[in-house]
DNA sequence: GCCAACGTTGGC
DNA sequence: GCCAACGTTGGC
């Protein structure tokens, strides 16, 4: 079981939207970076993920659950795109910001942190239950 | 709205 | 295969 980084700017995919889609879930499109698409090609079902929300809020939001394995992306003949799907777990009590991220020394190694541009990233286990811990979620 | 950081593209 | 130019992203 791995975990993971999901990054969306709001006005266009925002939690609510995932939440909408229930058990069944979403493609995660529209990436067109490899380094993200290779995180995705890495992805198995049942992997774990943050839901973040880029821009405006710069929160973890939700907690999502990968429900299908990589696969063409929808939105492109561009046969080089390929993403997983998501479903949403559950909403986070407290939504950790990326400035309460940057204020814990022991998340300083984050992804997150580190290449703020990378829209799909890796979480290590140990950052996964601080910010569990911080969100008031089950890890 | 600005700007820094980064990734991608294309000419050589 | 290098590198300059360009486009995009995201934090501030």
């Amino acid at each position: 079981m791995q975990y993971w980084l999901f990054k969306s700017e709001p006005s266009t995919w925002s939690w609510d939207d995932q939440m909408a889609k229930g058990d069944i879930g979403e493609e995660w499109d529209g990436v067109r970076n490899y380094q993200a698409r290779n995180f995705m090609r890495q992805m198995e079902i049942g992997d774990r993920g943050f839901f973040y929300h880029s821009q405006t809020e710069k929160a973890v939001v939700g907690i999502v659950e990968v429900v299908a394995l990589a696969h063409p992306d929808s939105t492109t003949d561009d046969e080089r795109w390929e993403c997983v799907d998501i479903k949403a777990i559950s909403p986070v009590k407290t939504p950790v910001t990326l400035e309460m991220i940057k204020n814990d020394p022991r998340l300083a190694e984050m992804v997150l942190v580190k290449n703020s541009r990378l829209s799909v990233q890796p979480v290590a286990e140990a950052e996964w239950r601080i910010v569990c811990e911080m969100a008031g979620v089950d890890p």
